[in-house]
This record gives structure tokens, sequence and C-alpha cells, in this order.
DNA sequence: ATCCTTCCGTTGTTGCAACAACATACGCGT
DNA sequence: ACGCGTATGTTGTTGCAACAACGGAAGGAT
């Protein structure tokens, strides 16, 4: 196993390359191999077991009752997924996980994880701690992405992103990291409509901006 | 402190009201009142421990750059607050928590969450599954109803919240514990709209319901 | 310089869903 | 029975945003 790319994902954020392979056996770790559009886990099952992405990557598909399915998630090298089932014991999957290409997963075991080994082994804390901020970091983009598309009209959605945006940054002048598209997808919303509203804003004096740097105006 | 309620909390399930006080004090846990609308964290500071709602309830409140601000979230009794925060160091609220009436809060400090106390105490392992546990939960709940407010049309977000909710229910017959309003505001659809595009939808053989109970009808 | 591609803005059309207003049904207390 | 309140369904209007189509600007490759 490459445990210098695995010590360099999130989830091992902190733990040094010497220490993963202890870790990884206090673990339970398991490596397997998917080819393309294989099913890595079916809806319907439950887990104990979270999946680190080492090569390839994932999609996380949902499959709808009249037989029609989404792709809802993409998974990355480096990235988890899983892991909010694995944390819910007994709790069953409502999508399906499929490998997009050749895919090579780390599983480990949440249960070991949440419970410190008989050895003492010092690193559970630390990746308990990168465990619940992977969590805790979801959550608050889930919920940042979910207040933005919460607000029916276009220009509501742009002025609560860039309000966030603002603040972020601590200035109301900032870059945002998307393009229009980008951005329209985040906001779920038309990429032409949202430069025609974008314009429009501008014209009645709430923003400038040009290319991907936004000023806010405020009212004083 | 009330044990016997902390005890019955998300948070503290599974560990008996006789461990709550040896755990609290491992946990730093400060107890504070507040008064109707006063503020109980203010955007833009930085915390290192989770709130528990002990009695009343607090608003989580998000202000634009303009000067209007908008409730989000509303966290009640039991419920606990600004762990997703607590959990990232050094990260910053970008929204206020206020609190809605007279309230109780009780402060749980995560680092000591995070670290098993010198004491060897035993229940850390539990407060942590619960932690994660809760976390995991609150993003699958945003996750589902992202999916959902995804799709554009209002069929689309009907069948999604329909298909997830018969999956989730084993079974093409269910009852949702949502009324139409409440419906409506999940999806972010006006009510009438969505009960005239149900009553479509059954005239179309989709769906079939009668007040709360659902059948879908597939389509063989 | 010339293609070509990608990104962004503009315009006009159209469809869908928000909105308002009302109708109906149901429960509940008296 | 009656009145009242709440929840839900129906209808018609209207506004907004999706969509399609296009034009221009910027960058790369040859």
């Amino acid at each position: 196993m490459n445990t210098f790319f695995i010590s360099n994902t999130p989830l091992f954020h902190g733990i040094s390359e010497s220490e993963i392979s202890e870790l990884l056996s206090c673990l339970g770790a398991k490596e397997r191999k998917y080819k393309k559009d294989e099913i890595i886990i079916r809806a319907g099952s439950s887990v104990s077991e979270i999946g680190l992405v080492e090569s390839g990557s994932v999609n996380i598909v949902v499959n709808f009752y009249w037989g029609n399915s989404h792709i809802f998630g993409h998974v990355g090298k480096g990235q988890v997924f899983a892991e909010n089932y694995a944390a819910i014991p007994g709790k069953e999957l409502l999508c399906d996980v499929v490998a997009c290409e050749e895919t090579e997963v780390l599983f480990l075991n949440m249960r070991n994880m949440l419970t410190t080994c008989q050895r003492g082994c010092a690193f559970h804390t630390r990746i308990i701690q990168n465990m619940l901020r992977i969590s805790a970091q979801k959550n608050l983009n889930l919920s940042s992405r979910m207040m933005h598309t919460a607000s029916k009209s276009l220009r509501e959605r742009l002025l609560s992103y860039l309000s966030e945006q603002a603040l972020e940054h601590g200035s109301s002048r900032f870059t945002i990291p998307f393009d229009r598209q980008q951005l329209a997808d985040y906001l779920a919303v038309d990429r032409s409509a949202m430069s025609n509203e974008l314009s429009k804003m501008q014209k009645d004096g709430l923003i400038t901006y040009h290319k991907n740097e936004f000023t806010l105006n405020g009212s004083t």
C-alpha cells in the first residue's frame, strides 16, 4: 500500500507516513480493486466500513422508483465515501456506489476507528478528529448551498452567495472560485439567465464585477 | 444540572444518568442562561465548545451584506449547535446564534471530547460515537433534501422525494411525515402548485394517494 | 494571421410555477 | 344541527427564469 499517498489524504492528515502501517492494521484495512462500472456498495446494504479512494474515482448513484437513475455525487482520489452510513450502525444505503473507472479502494472499519484499541494506539485520537472535521466540513458546505438555493428568485440566490463570500473573505471585494457555469450549477440556475441577472445587478448599482472578481456596493 | 434530561439527549444517548456528572466535568461543562433575543454566539467568532440546549430554543441567523437577515435554522431542546464549527479549529462562524426565548445552554469543550482524558473515562468513546452519528445524520438529511431540490421541475422533485420514501420504507405504499405545507417547504415549492401537481400525477397514473398515504404505481 | 475552442454576455420566446383567490372537506367544540 | 378553524384541492393570471440561439472577447495551437 502507498503509505505516502495515504498520509496526505484529509482522513490521515497529521499522521506521519511511518505511523500509517501500524494504524492501518488497527483499522482492519482491506484493499480492493474494481473495474469500471462495477458496483462497490449496493443500495439497501448496510456498512460498517468507510471507503477511501486510492486511485480512480467513484460515483454516488441514486435509483428512482420508476427505473431512471441520477448521479448525485462524485468521490475522487483521496476522498472518503460511505462514512455517513458507517457512522450510523444498521443504516441502509439509499444509493449505489459505482466505480467510474478502474478504481482502488481502501476499506477501514469504523468501529475500530471509534474505539481505542488495546495497544492504546495514539493516532486514533487524530483520525477521529479528522473524521469529525471532514463530516463537519461537509455539513457546512451542504448547509451553505442549501441556504443559497432556498431563495426562490435568481437575484436573491446570487445576493445570498455573494454575501457569504464577502463575509468569508472579510472584505466586500473578493474573487470567487467558480466560473459562470459552475456557479450556475452550484446555485441550481441557468447560466445565461444568471449572467443576465448579474449585469442587471450591476446596472442597479448593487455589485461591480469583472470576470471572477466581485465588489459589493454597500447602501452607504 | 438536570442529569436525567441530559442523559436522554441524542448526544448522551446510551450513557446512564449516574455517569453523566463525571463525564460533564471531563468535558468542562459550563451552563449559561440567556434572555430572549440575546446573542449567544456572534458571526465571525470561532468556538471550541458545542452548545446543548437545555431549555428554550435558539435560532441560527444569517446576516446579509445589505443589512437584511434570515433565520436559517432552529435548534430545540436537547439538540446541539455550533458543533460543525467546534469540530474545525479556527473556523469562524458565518452566522449568529440567537436565543429565541429564555434559554439555558450547556457548553461542552470539543477538544476534551475528542481526546481521551487522563482518567481514561470510558464514556468518551460513547459520546464520540454519538457526536459522529449526529453529524452523519445531519449530513444524510441535508444530502437528501439537496438531491430533491436539485431537480428543476416540480414533478421531478416530488418523484425524487417519493422514490426515496418508498425505498426507505421498503414498500411502494407508505405514509409521509409531512402535511402539504411542510412538504412544500421541504421541497422549496409552492403549496397549491404542489397540490395541483400531485393530482395531475394521480390522473397520469403515476401515484395514488389519500391524505398522507401514498402508493407508487410501477410501470409493470 | 488564421482557425478553433471556450467562456461570457445579450436577446427573444415560451413554459412552468408562484401567487392570489376561492372551493371543498374534515374535525372539533358547543 | 351550527359555526369555526385548518388542511387540502382547484382555477386563472402573471411574472420570472429556463431555453435556444447568437455574437463577441480572449486565449491557444498551428
